[in-house]
RNA sequence: AGAUCCGUAGCUCAGCCUGGUUAGAGCACUACACUGAUAAUGUAGGGGUCAGCAGUUCAAAUCUGCUCGGGUCUACCA
């Protein structure tokens, strides 16, 4: 006896996977799926590195098996996929983590802990989890390389990312400019925007807001105004949350678009007759309706209904560059202190009347949209308050408060309320009110933010803006919406890149100025850097650059490159600048740093850029997705991925986001542990398209586990248990599809489609609808028809061409199935392909990841078989359905069904796969009755598609007329092949093609119907069917006795009987059915006085006694 | 505030692109069968205002618009 295939105990998935584990470790299967295919047409995939500083989560088996299982695809598919791991280790989640073991903050470094030692803990605690995160990488059989990583804080990766940098510097896209950034005075720093996206970080706050109004000053511009208003007071009125950023007015912008109006009235506070200005649109807002036009003689302070005037109406272009008084002057901030020409209205687009007074107080050191008109109109900046977050020296009785409470002083009073009061007094506010509005708060201090003039490095993404969003147009989404939608259009409003960070583990920007900033250069090289180090010693002397002369710098990070002092062309010292870069770019970076390009690699570079493929979550949009593409476009005007999929989030079973704060984070380890890795990655394929938000459930794991693995593991048990007994090897030859049997030739035809159905969703990234098809063909097809259909092929008769068939069929319907599932599905795959290829070599490959992914054979594809089966299918359940109605067990055999065909082709059809039907539902013969056949009543409907076009608004009425339809009626229209129809008086011809005709009823007979399909059973149990349904019955008995006895299958027994003569005279009938069915030699009948089992047939009580022989 | 995805049975999802008259599947539940694959399987049953409103159409879960709810990203508003 030749090989035979492994049967297994149980099915455990998880046994199975450390097995293979150890199995691909020790074979070393991972490196050589990749140098089997030497030489092939590469398939790019970038790792998107994982931060190792915190613990692997469930969403990261999601994304990890999304770039594993196309990985795994492509390889199969005859490419070669080399697939880099790396590490993500620099950037501000990592500082913060340091900071928050060593207890320390921010402002504590450099203090009570040197930069020096500071970054040597980031650096340690950047790959703390690494060891968990090559577990759950191996665990869930993701096959990356992690023996050469590329890692993100070593010198050689930053090297690159200062070539790019001086590259960019080179372009002119690298400069340095103010910006208006989130600042934090409580915890003294800038914040970024992922630390302002900190769940919670935007509250829901009260603040004194204050309609403030600016004194117009009358000149030729406004004098218009001034004329309107016959007085010498008009006001601009404009309205802020934040009243501490009114000493810093230095504009009012208006819409150039935006009607305003001048209104005669009164302060509601001063009771003075004022003149005002603000968007006519907002009128309503400050004013009732009431009051227009009203009293103004009668008005005095008891009066709460203010009355008012329109006393004219213009655009905003026209007020462009009136000038006004000063709102708060001071000494400290004089125009001459602002630096520019202040004190004027200026235009932009940025103004809308949704509220305030459609004009907006402009102060350019705290806002970004100020910042921005402030310098179109060069009206200079004030930056009246200091970084603690306090108004500055020199604006009197506000001088040294801080504006918000900052220091939880338990006597702070708000000093908002302060100038509310001050303005409400000089005549200066028209309206004070508590607004409740959203704004964000440190999340570390919990104090409201304050946006804040700071100078930081842009990258000019907007330069290549437009052809960004060329390049993205070629890009494959999945799904497309991201690229189109979030991705495309984040391109049409992207601003500069803010590379700067105030920190400290991070790749340093490598510029070095003079102190006069007249002189500067950006670094491109380590080479280039120590011949400066050089140059700088000697032309400077002294002790520069002492301590790297020797070997040149060993540690491109804070606080070396600090040291670091060159020399300017005109012989002066240059110090670094001391940002350090937006992590962001060392990722995005990666295709190049990765492989320290230029510098080496760069035919391997050239191989491997662009990438055909990258996955990450949906959150990476603006991230990595964005980092990528900006630099590729920069550097090489090219995309830098052709396929993007992007993965929704992974949220827990209620649609929670998961965190740790909720305690609903789901442990992959323990998942993986207890359920498996296969299972838990067919479960996130299958469950949801991956781009779709995933409520993670475990029971959906363990259905998966249950129903899928499952099922393919009965049906490998199955066949490995029968083959062994036969010992069927594959040895005999291939025997050609169209001389097995019909259901052979099906269900091989049904793989095939299989094969080509998920080889289109493969290779349109379409996972999701892959696995539900390969589901759908191993639980309803394979199992649940094929297997159960020829279970009796497998164990019955002798080894020859039939079973051989059987065999042969079964077992490609598992191999191609297993090979489907490999990429998906990578371990239970791969262990039944061993398990089968063990016994048969048929392929020359250790694992089923070094062989190809089946392609379709067209040649096997029988649409017309798959169809006729399809009504195999139905009509048995028909059938059973009716057996359950009435009540008669299918062990029962009945003698006849009756199927109406609407057609000969029907009836064909059905002839073919008859004897299935037979077998299936224990009958002994289908009749058909054809379309001529008056005995069946018939019922018409409009075919809605065909004559709704033709018909258009007549529908109803045709519809109703078809429905009154007499059995004459559908006969005529079938006779003639038209009907004419009288619709309101006018006649309509329907054509039998326009209706759907079926059979509904079979006077006297029971019947069931689904679609066009109706199916009638004989009911009538005659003694013979009796006698052999008992001789079933009594087989099925002994059977289980068989095995409850823990018989083997081909064991012979004798059997001993006492029946009563009813049963007995049936019995004996059938004895030779039974005795073969049960591999006896023959009955003995027994008297009752003998031992035995009692058991029942069909009520009728026996005894029994079944003995194994020999 | 903008962008985007989602909303169908108790739960997880199909169907929507391309409109067609009984809206499906699995799980769960109930009942009955079946049992040489048994951590299975079959049949039947209950369970739906297809988030809501309006429009287009002979016909809307499906197309359009609006609203509501949920998620994510981005922005932050004087």
């Amino acid at each position: 006896m030749g090989a035979t295939y492994r049967e297994f105990k149980g099915l455990n998935l998880p046994a199975f996977e450390q097995e293979m584990l150890e199995n691909w470790a020790s074979q070393q299967a991972f490196e050589k799926s990749i140098s089997l295919r030497e030489g092939a047409t590469p398939f790019v995939f970038y790792e998107g590195p994982p931060s190792a500083n915190g613990m692997p989560g469930i969403h990261h088996v999601i994304s990890r098996t999304l770039k594993d299982l196309v990985c795994r695809y492509k390889t199969m598919k005859g490419f070669q996929v080399k697939r880099k791991g790396g590490w993500d280790t620099h950037g501000l989640p990592i500082e913060l983590g340091v900071e928050k073991e060593l207890g320390i903050t921010k402002e504590d470094i450099g203090k009570k802990i040197t930069v020096e030692e500071y970054n040597k803990k980031c650096r340690e605690a950047v790959l703390r989890y690494k060891d968990k995160w090559d577990d759950i990488t191996r665990k869930m059989g993701y096959w990356v390389d992690l023996k050469d990583p590329y890692i993100t804080f070593r010198n050689e990766y930053i090297e690159t990312l200062w070539w790019i940098l001086s590259e960019l510097y080179k372009k002119g896209l690298l400069y340095e400019s103010v910006s208006i950034q989130p600042y934090s005075p409580a915890a003294g720093t800038g914040l970024s925007s992922h630390e302002l996206n900190q769940p919670g970080t935007y509250k829901d706050v009260k603040d004194t807001s204050a309609v403030a109004m600016f004194k117009a000053v009358d000149n030729a511009k406004s004098k218009f105004l001034f004329d309107a208003a016959g007085d010498d007071q008009v006001f601009f009125l404009a309205w802020t949350t934040t009243p501490w950023t009114l000493p810093s007015n230095l504009g009012l912008t208006v819409g150039a678009n935006i009607d305003y109006v001048l209104v005669k009235t009164f302060n509601p506070y001063t009771h003075l007759p004022v003149n005002v200005i603000l968007a006519k649109a907002l009128l309503g807002k400050y004013f009732k309706e009431e009051g227009k036009d009203g009293d103004f003689e009668g008005y005095n302070e008891k009066i709460k209904l203010l009355p008012w005037k329109i006393l004219t109406e213009f655009r905003g272009s026209q007020i462009e560059e009136c000038r006004y008084e000063q709102l708060l002057p001071y000494e400290a901030n004089s125009a001459a202190n602002a630096g520019g020409d202040p004190f004027r209205v200026l235009v932009d687009t940025f103004v809308t009347t949704e509220d305030g007074t459609g004009i907006v107080h402009t102060a350019p050191a705290f806002g970004a949209d100020d910042y921005k008109v402030g310098k179109k109109y060069s009206i200079g900046i004030l930056t009246m308050v200091d970084r603690q977050g306090k108004f500055v020296d020199g604006l009197g009785e506000f001088s040294g408060r801080y504006v918000k409470n900052y220091k939880d002083q338990k006597d702070y009073e708000d000093v908002n309320v302060d100038i509310a009061v001050k303005l409400k007094k000089e005549n200066r506010a028209f309206k004070v009110e508590k607004y409740e509005h959203n704004y964000p708060h440190c999340w570390r201090t919990d104090k409201p933010i304050l946006y804040y003039p700071l100078d930081a490095w842009f990258i000019k993404t907007t330069a290549v803006r437009d052809r960004m969003v060329e390049l993205n147009k070629t890009i494959n989404w999945k799904p497309k919406s991201t690229g189109e939608g979030r991705f495309g259009n984040w391109l049409e409003n992207m601003v500069d890149w803010n590379l700067s960070r105030s920190r400290y583990w991070g790749t340093p920007l490598p510029i070095w100025r003079t102190e006069d900033g007249a002189e500067e250069i950006c670094i491109g090289s380590v080479a280039e850097l120590n011949e400066g180090i050089r140059k700088a010693s000697d032309v400077l002397g002294g002790d520069v650059n002492k301590n790297h002369l020797h070997e040149g710098i060993l540690d491109l990070h804070k606080p070396f490159v600090d040291e670091i002092v060159l020399v300017s062309p005109s012989g002066k010292p240059m110090h670094r600048v001391p940002d350090l870069i937006d992590v962001w770019f060392d990722s995005g970076a990666m295709p190049y740093a990765q492989w320290h390009f230029p510098f080496e690699n760069k035919e391997i570079f050239e191989k491997s850029f662009p990438a055909d493929y990258i996955a990450e979550g949906v959150d990476q949009t603006r991230g990595w997705f964005y980092t990528l593409h900006a630099l590729a476009v920069m550097l090489f005007d090219s995309v830098a991925y052709k396929t993007c999929v992007s993965n929704g989030l992974v949220l827990d079973k209620n649609g929670n986001k998961m965190s740790k704060r909720l305690g609903n984070v789901v442990d992959p380890f323990t998942t993986i542990e207890n359920y498996g890795a296969d299972a838990t990655r067919w479960y996130l394929v299958t469950n949801a398209s991956p781009w779709e938000n995933m409520k993670f459930d475990i029971e959906g794991i363990r259905e998966v586990q249950r129903k899928f693995f499952g099922t393919l593991y009965n049906t490998y048990q199955f066949f490995a248990l029968y083959a062994n007994v036969d010992g069927f090897t594959f040895k005999e030859k291939y025997i050609p599809v169209a001389e097995r049997p019909e259901i052979d030739r099906w269900i091989l035809s049904s793989l095939q489609s299989l094969v080509k159905k998920v080889t289109v969703h493969m290779d349109d990234y379409e996972p999701t609808q892959a696995g539900r098809a390969i589901e759908d063909f191993v639980d309803e097809h394979l199992s649940n028809w094929y297997v159960r259909l020829c279970r009796r092929r497998f164990w019955k008769g002798e080894y020859e061409q039939d079973k051989i068939c059987a065999y042969q069929t079964l077992y490609e319907c598992l191999e191609t199935v297993c090979r489907l599932v490999a990429p998906v599905s990578p371990f239970f795959s791969d262990m039944v392909f061993r398990n089968l290829n063990a016994a048969t070599g048929r392929f020359n490959a250790e694992s089923i990841h070094h062989i190809d992914f089946p392609s379709a054979d067209e040649s096997v594809i029988d649409p017309l078989l798959e169809e006729r089966m399809q009504l195999a299918q139905d009509t048995s359940s028909l059938v059973l359905s009716l057996r359950k109605k009435v009540n008669i067990k299918v062990r029962q055999p009945l003698q006849k069904v009756l199927i109406p065909v609407l057609n000969p082709a029907m009836q064909e059809q059905l002839q073919k796969v008859e004897d299935l039907i037979k077998a299936e539902v224990n009958v002994k013969g289908i009749e058909y009755l054809d379309a001529g056949n008056s005995f069946i009543s018939k019922k018409i409907k409009p075919n809605f598609v065909a004559l709704g076009k033709k018909l258009g608004a007549k529908m109803k009425a045709v519809s109703a007329l078809l429905a009154n339809f007499t059995q004459e009626d559908i006969a005529s229209l079938e006779k003639q092949g038209y009907y004419d129809l009288d619709v309101a008086g006018e006649i309509v011809r329907i054509e039998t093609a326009e209706t759907e005709i079926s059979s509904e009823d079979i006077p006297g007979w029971t019947v069931a119907a689904k679609g066009v399909l109706t199916v009638a059973l004989d009911i009538t149990v005659t003694p013979d069917l009796e006698a052999e349904g008992n001789a079933r019955e009594l087989v099925n008995r002994i059977q289980k006795i068989r095995k409850d006895n823990g018989f083997g299958i081909s064991d012979r027994i004798d059997l001993k009987l006492h029946a009563p003569d009813i049963l007995k005279e049936s019995l004996a009938q059938f004895k030779d059915y039974i005795c073969a069915e049960i591999l006896a030699e023959t009955i003995e009948w027994v008297p009752a006085s003998e031992t035995g089992t009692d058991i029942e047939v069909n009520d009728i009580p026996l005894k029994i006694n079944v003995l194994k022989k020999g």
